[in-house]
Order: C-alpha cells, then structure tokens, then sequence
DNA sequence: TCTGGGGTCCTAGGACCC
DNA sequence: TCTGGGGTCCTAGGACCC
C-alpha cells in the first residue's frame, strides 16, 4: 500500500515551442511548430498554432497551406537548447520542494508532504511565477493525490485560463464534474487501442471509467489498467521515483536525410550510433552483452519494403566502444542486402549489467583494462572540448546519412557563438540573432 | 519532394529442466 | 499401446508514455 499525500505535477505549457520564444520574443502571439528529427513531423504546437487545427504528428507537407496562410513559424527541433532550458526548470523547481521527481523533459512530480497543512495551491501559484520568472517558461500544475489524478487536474488547470495555472482537486467538490470533463484518452495511461475498446462499452469518460468493475479491466487491460483504475479512485499505485534506475534497454537510430542503398554508408552511420549508445551505457556505468543492429527501406514510400534486425551475444560485457564496433558491423553484414533503399538503421544494447558485477570471461583475450583506459580518456576529452573533438574513424567524416534539420534556431545557451545579443538603450528590447542562418523562420 | 526517437511494462508461448 | 505436472527463462509483440 503507498502512502497517500498531495503529489503535484508541474507541467511545462507547448515546452518546445516555449523555450524558442523566450529566445526570439517576435514569436509571441505567432503560431509555432517544432518538427521532430530529420524535419518529419509536428512534434510540438504552440496554443495559436493548436487553435489553427494543426494536429500532432502529421508531417509538415500535409500543413502547409496553413502555414503560408497564417505565417506559422516553422523551426527544427534543437534538443540541445531544450534540455538546456529543462534543466534550468527542474533545479528551480528542486530550490521549493526538494522532493522532485523528473519525469521527462518537461514535467515533475512534486511532493508536497511536508507543506500538508499549509495552502498548497497557493504555494504552487507562487511556485509557477518564479518559474516564469527565473525562466521564462509558463507552467501548469495538478494537484491531486495521486499521480493519474494529478495528471487529469493539469490538463484542466492547462485548458481552463481561469484557473490561473492551477488546480486542486484533494477534497473538491467538483472531482465528478472534473472527471464527467475529462474524455477517456486523455487519462494517462489510457491510449488508443483501449480508447477504442472503452468506447465500444459505452465508457466514454473518467467518471464512466471509475465506476467500472476493475476484475473486467484486469482482464482487458492488464494489471495496467487496473492500476490506472485504483488511482483514478484515489488509491495511489504509482509511487514517486526520485532517482532514475539505470536503463534496461539504450537505443540509438536515425532517418537519413537521404536514403541510401551502400553499405559503407550504412557502416558509417551505424558505428555513429554505437559510439552515441556505447556512451550513454558509459555514462550510467553499465555493461551489455547483448547488442542488435536493425535497419529498414522507407515504410511511408510505395517502394520494395525490407525490415531487419540482427542480435548478437558478446562472450563478456562490455561497454568499449571499439569492442562492440567489431561485432555491430558483424551484424549489419549478416542483414544488409543490395539493391533497397534504405532510409534508417540503428544500434540497440540489451542485457545491459552494472560493470562491476560483470562476469568476467576467462578467457579474454583483450587487454580490457588498457581499453577501458583509453574509452574513459576519449569520453573525457569529448566533455571537455565538446561532443564529436574524439570520434572512430569507422563512423566516416563525410556523414552522408546525416539528418536534416534546416529550420533550427541557434544554441542560445550553450555555444559561445550563439548567444543572443541584446542591444542596449532601446525600450522594446531586441534580441539580434547571431544565428548561422538567417532563414530559421519558415516563411516562403 | 516531404512521415522521429527513445523508453517502459505485461503477456503468451516456446524451450528446457526435473 | 498407454505418455504428467510444475517450474524457469527467454523472446516477440502489443500496449503505453513523452
């Protein structure tokens, strides 16, 4: 049984949109859209932009007659600057409740055990102004006491301005009117398969879902559904995690700007990933012994389609880059076929092992500890001098495959040559991009 | 012309063991 | 000719999340 107390859940409002006007203020009041890798699809709205019917997830073709109409401002994803700005939230956050979980780029679990007895909601609008100040990120919070609950009072404090950002739902009055409110698919944890499936009983929204026997969900919905039940009822089954496990799975992938059919491109792109995965397994010092190598043609084109994987068992854990090099190319070898045109490949670790636990193999033949040496000083230098200074030579220098991100604004706070400039003495601040290209607006 | 990337957990079914 | 019962481990696939 997990303890109950109030859990609020703040929430960055369109986050990415958010981060790239606090950089460039002309795009207040604009529409904006964030695209995902490679240029593909909407990933991200503003609320003018939501307002205008552009969905989530379509690709950026299919819009683009609303985009010329209403003069959207259409930007590449800068992750770099995202996590930046995500940081910055999250250490505000930790400054006024230091019991914090982080539960992904833009939202954390707060828990406010210890300011019971206080005037939480008020705490959590002072909470969101210095946010706002400090940052320049709106948020929306959700309190509640469980986390579901807490979730479903965000989205109402999002959607409803009056509400000034904030809602409480701990003993309110209104929780069946708020539940009555809340459609089925926007539980979390809810998605489309078992909308559909609801729907076709007749439960079409939370106060529906709560009052459904839980034996029948257990068995359409797994324990997961029974879960989501208990907490829509109030029964916390999601505790709060403080600290990240380490990760069971490490995938690195990426669309090609351009498709290819030549397998030393593909070599290429695929010891780029493996020294991108071979890191983060580093980085949470862990080992693998398991390693996968997929690629596939473009699903989306009406071409001869080809879909593989291949996984291979190294005989002892490791995480040296070179290493697992020799068998990620083994891999692609076994998979590759000529003549299709592929759009993407990928790296996947698996049986992944904290590194001093691993089973050494006696009969290692490399110098693992020379090798482990050397990984280490390359990993210190890339800190140091910045990601990509250190990089095996397999991964290739002309990056064919690479991505395409043509819309993106600059590192505003992370690369000395991209900080903004603010001119002084004007009254309307004005913020001259120092941008390396000029065109990061969409606007032809 | 143009459609992302990175994770989690659960379950069923097969292989294998005694 | 007749051929059990119980357990573990692994994997693939499906659901979900951001």
């Amino acid at each position: 049984m997990i303890k109950k107390f109030p859990i609020a859940l703040v929430d960055c409002n369109n986050f990415y949109a958010s981060c790239e006007r606090v950089f460039n203020p002309k795009l207040w009041g604009r529409p904006i859209i964030v695209l995902s890798n490679n240029d593909g699809m909407i990933i991200a709205r503003s609320n003018e932009a939501k307002a205008l019917g552009i969905p989530m997830g379509d690709p950026l073709f299919k819009v683009k007659d609303i985009v010329k109409k209403h003069n959207v401002a259409v930007l590449s994803s800068n992750y770099t600057l995202y996590g930046d700005m995500s940081q910055r939230v999250m250490s505000a956050l930790e400054h006024f409740c230091p019991d914090v979980e982080i539960y992904s780029i833009d939202e954390a679990f707060l828990n406010m055990e210890q300011y019971k007895g206080r005037n939480i909601t008020d705490y959590c609008r002072y909470i969101r102004t210095k946010i706002r100040q400090w940052t320049g990120i709106p948020v929306s919070v959700g309190i509640a006491e469980t986390k579901t609950l807490a979730k479903l009072a965000n989205r109402i404090a999002k959607k409803n301005p009056e509400l000034d950002g904030v809602l409480n739902i701990i003993e309110s009055p209104k929780i069946d009117l708020y539940l009555k409110k809340t459609p089925v698919e926007d539980i979390w944890g809810v998605g489309r398969q078992y909308t559909k499936f609801l729907n076709k009983h007749n439960i079409f929204n939370a106060l529906e879902f709560r009052d459904v026997n839980d034996k029948w969900i257990r068995k359409n919905m797994t324990v997961m559904g029974q879960r989501t039940l208990f907490e829509i009822r109030g029964i916390p089954c999601v505790s709060i995690e403080y600290s990240a496990p380490p990760k069971k799975a490490i995938v690195s992938s990426r669309s090609f700007g351009k498709v290819t059919s030549n397998l030393q491109d593909l070599k290429e792109a695929v010891s780029y990933f493996t020294h991108v995965a071979s890191r983060k397994l580093r980085k949470q010092n862990s080992e693998c012994h398991l390693l996968s190598v997929f690629l596939r043609t473009n699903p989306f084109k009406n071409e001869p389609q080809y879909h593989n994987g291949c996984m291979v068992q190294m005989p002892t854990p490791t995480s040296i880059t070179s290493e697992m090099l020799k068998y990620a190319h083994q891999a692609l070898e076994q998979i590759f076929k000529e003549d299709f045109l592929y759009h993407k490949v990928g790296i996947m670790l698996t049986g992944i092992v904290p590194k001093n636990k691993s089973q050494l193999s006696l009969f290692d033949e490399e110098d693992r500890m020379k090798l482990d040496d050397l990984t280490a000083t390359v990993d210190e230098i890339n800190l140091k001098y910045g990601r990509g200074t250190l990089f095996y030579a397999s991964s290739g220098i002309k990056r064919s495959w690479k991505t395409k991100a043509e819309l993106k604004s600059p590192r505003f706070t992370t690369n000395w040559e991209e900080l903004p400039l603010v001119k002084a003495g004007e009254t309307d601040y004005e913020v001259e991009l120092k941008a390396i290209k000029t065109n990061f607006y969409y606007e032809s």
